[in-house]
DNA sequence: CGCGTAGATTGGAACGTTCCAAGCCGACGG
DNA sequence: CCGTCGGCTTGGAACGTTCCAATCTACGCG
């Protein structure tokens, strides 16, 4: 039983081949009954179109990839999902492949999706992905959007969260409610967020006329692990840190618990910030404050900047940011303390 | 600036398309000096492998379509990456597409990805989809793996958790507890885990000979609303309930909510069991006893039986279940309450 | 020296579509 | 009555591969 094609129909509709192509591209200039013949054959004989075929000859696919680093986090399956929708809804079908922050792994899956021959490519880099990891023959011809995180040196469109501004309120935010020593901790430096979100955390404490110290800086796996770790480092100072701005949401869990293990309590007598707004944040005990960042949203962004370039066929390098927004709730304390309390 | 072909490399390697094309297959009766003359063509000029063209000539492609419910719900997130991760190591590429639980957008879904020639589909079927939602077409000559539920009257190959089984341990669990007005909430008749679990519900009560109220079941949406409003209506019975089997843990997470705001405690006067184990029930206060399911292992699974109906070029029915273990935390009261605890 | 054979290479048809240039046909204006 | 025009339709080439059958080369053997 072989597959039925475009020619096979014709044959069962008494017209020519060229006429089916029409009829399937909802061509204006074919007469409606002999479109209805059409219409009737394919739908007997149950032809199914062969995009494959199609692309071949016209060189133009409606298969766009996606390249994420990991699709049981959360934050990133919402990523995704933005991403799926906006493409879905243009009649797009997105290949998914994960990197799982692996740069190897990362090029196998670009050289796959460039022999799929795909449209357009939404990624979320890698840790450490610089400018040359994407190949220059991807880049040329394909529109690339990067979506959650940048690669600084290269000059492709990207969609990121307002990460500067956002860790800037958040210790506003402390410095309102009194602490004095506050950190920021998680994360590597490698991770273009890592870095924008430490100099949001930079400027608001210099431009509260408040020194950076370099001890309250601490970096750590963007783990749960890698928060109690940090967070035992800062607190172990001879100066303790009495607030600390998290990398993560997943961090500030791993602060808290650590927290409580040294007998400290978040929202207490230490505030701790996140960042992402999980799900889970407002769940959590205590409920985390955190920076709300609009995955989903930024996933969208990217899709609709993917499409724009692939319909228009200009590649474009525009750098959107999405606004980013304080949730206050329990781990800083604000409850406690009160907002906007002076300190002597 | 043309694309380059599989042509243009064996006229700069001085060679025959078809010797590129054994190269390219890696074909042992190809001379190795031939062979690497080739390659150095290939990169050379920078050629890219048209899957694509290849497809179209062999009508074998190396793509499998993965139709999830929702990815943005950590559950079946992590069946994504399951079966993402079997496919990609065997140098298969996953098409992905969301259905959001709507019978309408699936068969919209499935019409893109049988035009996209894919080689396999796993589907995580929509809520109420029956046989005849597969399209024949499809079910003919694609190969078909269900994951995470069952289509009851279709013969196609299928991966579930052991759901008769760990709703049973469950609730013999909280027999064991003393508990004696156990309810089963939330989730809907239409849903083939909703109906495995609620039967494993009543197995249990049945062997431990006690009867099954039907007051006592109450669906609901598997939300965390829909697990409030749900524990709501048994805790308002003549005869209220004392405890209860959660369809799943987003639903159990409303009951305890919603038992909060009765002024009940789950754990201390209510006994609370989910379904799934995902990563929040360990972190939830109180810490949910639920049973737990390896989706990633489901997923896996799913996706290996998918490879070998490929390659084999067969189709089985094979229903496959996965086992799943009650994983005991606090809110069914272990704690507080010892268990085996005789009653009077 | 001729023949058979195995290994290496090759040309061409095929895959299912799109797109172009050309064709057909009836109508309309001159 | 002829030429032309516009609406519909059509055949064929092209897209980049694979695969088959055919060819070519060199070599061993009788």
């Amino acid at each position: 039983m072989r597959k039925v094609t475009i020619i096979d129909v014709a044959r069962a509709a008494g017209v020519s081949k060229s006429t089916v192509s029409l009829v399937l591209q909802g061509s204006p200039s074919v007469r409606p009954e002999t479109a209805e013949k059409v219409q009737a054959a394919i739908h007997r004989l149950g032809y199914v179109y062969n995009r494959g075929a199609a692309n071949l000859r016209s060189a133009r696919s409606n298969v766009v990839g996606m390249v994420i680093n990991d699709l049981a986090n959360p934050f990133f399956a919402e990523l995704a999902v933005g991403i799926e929708s906006v493409l879905r809804a243009s009649g797009l079908v997105s290949l998914i492949a994960r990197t799982a922050e692996s740069p190897n792994r990362q090029a196998d899956v670009l050289k796959t999706m460039r022999e799929q021959a795909v449209s357009g490519l939404i990624v979320c880099p890698a840790r450490g992905t610089d400018a040359s990891a994407l190949p220059d023959s991807i880049r040329a011809d394909t529109p690339v959007v990067l979506a959650m995180r940048r690669i600084p040196a290269s000059r492709l469109a990207s969609v990121v969260p307002d990460n500067v501004r956002g860790a800037a309120e958040a210790v506003r935010h402390l410095l309102d409610l009194g602490y004095r020593r506050i950190a920021f901790i998680g994360g590597h430096d490698d991770m273009s967020a890592q870095r924008d979100r430490c100099e949001g955390y930079a400027d608001a404490l210099a431009s509260a006329g408040m020194p950076v110290d370099p001890d309250l800086i601490v970096e750590s796996a963007p783990t749960r692990d890698g928060g109690i770790a940090a967070i035992g480092t800062v607190l172990a100072l001879d100066v303790p840190a009495d607030a600390a701005l998290c990398f993560n949401d997943v961090v500030a869990f791993g602060a808290t618990l650590g927290l409580r293990r040294n007998g400290r309590d978040a929202g207490h007598d230490f505030g701790v910030v996140g960042f992402d707004d999980v799900r889970e944040a407002g769940d959590h005990v205590p409920a985390l404050t955190t920076v709300a960042v609009d995955s989903a949203g930024i996933g969208a962004r990217a899709a609709q900047i993917a499409l724009r370039m692939i319909e228009s066929g200009r590649m474009t390098a525009e750098e959107q940011t999405t606004s980013v927004h304080l949730v206050v709730r329990e781990s800083c304390g604000a409850r406690t303390r009160g907002v906007r309390r002076d300190v002597a």
